[in-house]
DNA sequence: ATTTGCTCAGCTC
DNA sequence: GAGCTGAGCAAAT
């Protein structure tokens, strides 16, 4: 379970960098519409990671605004964390955004399938 | 809804 | 190098 890349600079394949991967992490999570959901397992499959890392590099985002992470949530539907403001910001901007959350539930219709659209 | 066991990258010492 | 910690997951209860 560990991301390989391809370095230009070098010319060889070697595990990714913690940035490498973050950044990847990054990028995937902004590809995200408004007013869906996915979860941190669906990130960490395209990647070929362990979910508990999309979790990690979310958590340590330096780009606070850009990167939509709110729309990240557990596979069961549950938000989790959100380490600026908590459940309940993370709650407040998915509802902005047109998500129904039951209590700190996410119906499964609002999830969206990244690996589909990379495909 | 809650508990239990699994997992592995990253951090600390 | 060993041990601990999770923005997790899935199965069982």
């Amino acid at each position: 379970m560990t991301l390989i890349v391809w370095d230009v600079e070098k010319n060889v394949v070697r595990k990714a960098r913690r940035e490498d991967l973050y950044e990847a992490i990054y990028m995937i999570t902004q590809l995200i519409p408004l007013g869906r959901v996915t979860s941190y397992k669906n990130i960490s499959e395209i990647l070929g990671v362990n979910p508990r890392l999309i979790g990690q590099a979310l958590k340590n985002n330096d780009k606070p605004i850009i990167i939509p992470c709110h729309r990240v949530i557990a596979s069961n539907g549950y938000l989790k964390n959100y380490s600026r403001g908590g459940i309940v910001v993370k709650k407040k901007l998915l509802v902005l955004e047109g998500v129904i959350v039951k209590g700190e539930k996410v119906s499964r219709k609002y999830f969206i399938d990244l690996k589909k659209i990379l495909s």
